[in-house]
DNA sequence: TGACGTCATTGAGTGGCCTCAAAGTCGTAT
DNA sequence: ATACGACTTTGAGGCCACTCAATGACGTCA
């Protein structure tokens, strides 16, 4: 390899010159610090399907950010079967979980061919010292995690099949509107099965629920192509005061 | 009022002096810095049962340590009803996910006559600015909290009702122990209602599974007083791989 | 292109927990 | 001491989602 520090892999995008920075680096930081932060994150190669990017136990050396593609993390329950804790999109930071145990608690996998950035965790460190806004950053990343897991829990609490579901399609609708495609019609990256397994429902009841919003006209659903028909009507069905349904309703 | 800066008011105890700052400090702050903390912590009168500590939609200007008592966080469902999203007892830290908000996601109320120790985030940023030890604490709370959130999300997606329960009372008694108290004989702070809504069951539910645990000699409850009978039988039912679990076991 | 494995769909039947209802118990305040 | 309200317990019945089972569709690889 004759590679020079600034010289990287095809692919290799700098933070300053990627589409996603807005999305996942505190938009205080100045050039120059970007930069910084820029020279500590490692661009492995892309991880294929079924790859793991650590396992549950795993020493805890670094947070990640997910370029492309797509990462669930999961858990094993007592029986030994996987427990989907969440899913992570382009743009989303995964790995804050184990900071205090020192180990990685659950398991991270991709769904599909996967780019990612990994940021090793002492150096952000060290680079937090420094600039108090990405520290901040940080802490405001862990925040919005914990009320996003509360929002879960709520919806595996309270609300049933076509709720949850309803509330899970919205959701994915947003975080990709997010990043500037498409509200209305996207592609899953999970099957039935880890949707349901995330959600707290049986295969056979997410394909219920699928087939009946489809004979409602909710939604378009061939395979893991979906298109959202009546985004009030869904919406309206998952509930919720988030900003982010009437978001979706608007861009509709 | 007479009181000079290190007068306090009867029964407010410095950090220094506080038996739980074992358990809610950094242990690396030395005491010159612990009294620095101090210094911006703010002690409130007594709550009262039922008094809140905060407010959903309330600016977030604050984080809570509880003193003595218990608080209880919960969000509103669509339909009006309260959703409990947290038991938190003495030593314990509330207050941190409305960091990136900058109001609180939830509202805060004492189960009973409370005592709180406020912490005004803007010092505490301050502080962390000087003391990265403090920051780090701050956020390993904040990853533990995502942690235990995620544990509850299992338990709320796979769990059955008697499992549930297991599991809520091993975690109790878990937070007993590690105050100094008896993981075997405690009192809870909450109602079977209140069980029930945190849990994700019916208050008839969680009476019921409280009958039959006793029926089969697993716990002794009267009233809201809870005796652990067969520590290592409710643990094997509370399933998860949590260490606690065999702690409670070892010391009952 | 055909065969295979994986994933998705659909149906039938069951069971766990919820809802509704009523009686019993506890704590508190007058 | 007594009465009231709030909480808890217990029972009966129903529903939603699960389990089990079989068929159908998709994608992949030889």
């Amino acid at each position: 390899m004759t590679s020079k520090p600034n010289v990287r892999q095809p692919g290799h995008v700098a933070c300053r010159d990627c589409s996603l920075s807005s999305l996942c680096l505190p938009l205080a930081l100045s050039l120059q610090d970007i930069d910084q932060l820029d020279r500590i994150i490692k661009r492995g190669r892309p991880l294929k399907k079924g790859e793991h990017l650590f396992l549950e136990g795993d020493p805890f050396t670094s947070v990640f950010a997910v370029r492309s593609g797509a990462i669930k993390t999961y858990t094993a329950t007592n029986e030994g079967e996987e427990q989907i804790t969440s899913f992570y999109l382009p743009s989303e930071i995964l790995g804050l979980s184990g900071m205090d145990t020192d180990v990685y608690p659950v398991s991270a996998q991709a769904m599909e061919t996967t780019m990612i950035c990994e940021i090793p965790f002492d150096q952000l460190e060290t680079l937090s010292d420094r600039f108090p806004e990405l520290r901040r950053h940080m802490m405001r990343l862990m925040s919005k995690k914990i009320r996003e897991d509360q929002q879960m829990m709520m919806l595996l609490s309270k609300k049933n099949a076509d709720e949850r579901i309803a509330t899970f399609l919205i959701n994915l609708a947003s975080r990709f509107r997010r990043r500037g495609f498409s509200s209305q019609s996207f592609r899953l990256s999970m099957s039935r099965n880890e949707m349901g397994n995330y959600l707290g429902l049986a295969v056979e009841t997410v394909s219920r629920v699928f087939t009946r919003f489809q004979k409602n006209g909710l939604i378009f659903a061939v395979g893991k192509e979906i298109e959202i028909r009546d985004p009030v009507q869904l919406c309206s069905l998952a509930g919720g005061k988030s900003v982010d349904l009437e978001q979706i309703i608007s861009t509709a």
